[in-house]
RNA sequence: GGAGAGUUGGCAGAGUGGUAAUGCAGCGGAUUGCUAAUCCGUCACCGUGAAUAACGGUGCACAGGUUCGAGUCCUGUACUCUCCGCCA
């Protein structure tokens, strides 16, 4: 959501930031559309201060003036109910467009129609050298007995996984190598519900823009959620938080929902792409002021970047530009690991600069100390570790010829100090 | 699932139909000066406006309703607490 007085006063600047975006917006009709419900609030407001000052005077007026100063303020009461009901149905127009209208786009980020626009900033570790014929994950898993993937699809559909012994201990373990290493970072671990109720996901930004990708629960109209981020970022919704207890950071430990209604198709075999995922993600709430809330982005980023070379996955650092990045972003950066079978980098993690846009949605500031007065925060989210989807990169480039795996140093404490896992017996 | 109680500003807390008391904290201003105190104002959102001036409107969990007028009465919903039932 963006604010109405800075539209008005940086048409075109608007007008380019949502071009940019691949979208478009009748801007000059909205611009036309809040004068007009202006005129209407001045109209009806008029009628109101009558009225309140009518209705005040009845209790000392006398008996005799009375049933006048009734009558009068009674049709004036009818008066001003007909213009509030003329002002809620152009308020609902102008809301509908408020509640489409995207971010805009940091000046930063590189313009380009699609995923085709996306610039690749750095490459980080070098892909392996395998002398035997690498096995892709599914086979990696397979050979070593630790998945039940084609019953689980009979139970519980396609797109879910259930994977068994020491791979099920190893997403575990990279999720409390990665919450710990958030909590050495200063963030609050918190495990949050994956129910939510519909107002969430508008101030996150996922309705009303993408209702396909999101299960719903009619019994008990509840959604389930895509990502901790819809939590986190509605938490402290409707807060007025004191400047000295910013940033807020949080890591949100979910289970995580996904229709991905718009991929069928795409990454069918294994786990890439399931229904149901884990996800520990980065969620910032700092103050309002960009070069503030950049280098928190710097900081995610850098965040997420170590945990890939924790798990000593080679990764590329790509910056997502305008036309792919979505209505809420300022700027995102995704990063890839590679994967050796499909020989390129696949998402891992998607690191993103909000600025105030959801805090808008959910109606979340704080009090700044230098003026005193209350400000909308920017928001900033990451993943640290998303799997099983991370698993793929990982069983695949550290196996062995054998069809073991390698366990990273840094990993090892969380798996009992085993080096490797797996391997023909 | 059943029964009951509750939800008022940043916090505490009064308010049974007539302009949201009071206290604490914060902020702004004034004043007096024995290490601080006192007084006044302010505290969210919106409109008119150059304005962080002034005036006005809205805001007592949320949504409706009754009324000239609702924190207060009525209906529905959400949430919190207590008890019963069930349960990892």
């Amino acid at each position: 959501m963006l604010d109405i007085k800075f539209i008005i006063e940086n048409q075109k600047a608007v007008e380019e930031g949502i071009a940019k975006k691949g979208l478009s917006v009748d801007i000059a009709g909205l611009i036309a559309l809040h004068r007009e419900i202006n005129k209407l609030k001045t109209s009806s407001q008029a009628l109101a201060e009558e009225k309140n000052r009518l209705s005040n005077s009845i209790k000392s007026a006398s008996a005799e003036e009375r049933p006048a100063i009734i009558a009068k303020s009674k049709a004036l009461g009818e008066e001003l109910k007909a213009e509030q009901e003329k002002l809620a149905v152009e308020q609902k127009k102008f809301d509908d467009i408020m509640w489409r209208m995207p971010n805009l786009p940091s000046p930063e980020s590189p313009v380009g129609p699609d995923d085709s626009g996306n610039v690749v900033r750095r490459r980080v570790g070098e892909p392996p050298h395998f002398d035997f014929a690498p096995r892709d994950h599914v086979e990696l898993m397979e050979l070593n007995g630790w998945s039940e993937m084609e019953r689980i699809a009979a139970v519980s559909g396609s797109r879910t996984y259930a994977i068994t012994n020491e791979l099920a201990r190893l997403e575990l373990a990279i999720h409390l190598m990665v919450m710990d290493k958030l909590m050495e970072n200063g963030f609050r671990v918190i495990t949050v519900p994956s129910l939510s109720k519909e107002k969430p996901l508008y101030g996150q930004g996922y309705l009303p823009f993408s209702r396909d990708e999101i299960y719903y629960m009619p019994e008990d109209d509840l959604y389930l959620s895509g990502t901790a981020e819809l939590i986190l970022n509605s938490l402290r919704a409707d807060e007025i938080i004191p400047e000295n207890e910013l940033p807020i950071l949080y890591a949100g430990f979910s289970p995580c929902f996904r229709r991905e209604a718009g991929a069928a198709g795409k990454d069918t075999r294994g786990l890439t792409r399931v229904h149901q995922f884990m996800k520990t993600e980065q969620f910032v709430i700092c103050k309002n002021d960009i070069a503030e809330s950049e280098k928190w982005h710097q900081k995610l980023l850098q965040i997420s970047e170590e945990v890939l070379q924790d798990l000593e996955l080679p990764y590329q650092v790509l910056e997502v530009c305008t036309g792919d990045m979505g209505a809420p972003k300022y700027r995102q950066y995704d990063l890839e690991a590679w994967v050796p079978t499909q020989n390129r980098y696949r998402e891992t993690h998607s690191c993103s600069n909000i600025t105030d846009w959801q805090a808008r949605r959910t109606n979340l500031r704080y009090r700044d100390n230098a003026d005193g007065r209350v400000k909308f925060v920017h928001t900033l989210n990451n993943t640290g570790i998303a799997t099983p989807r991370a698993l793929v990169p990982f069983l695949e480039n550290h196996q062995q010829a054998d069809g073991s795996i390698r366990i990273p140093e840094k990993l090892q404490p969380y798996m009992m100090g085993k080096k490797f896992i797996g391997g023909k017996k």
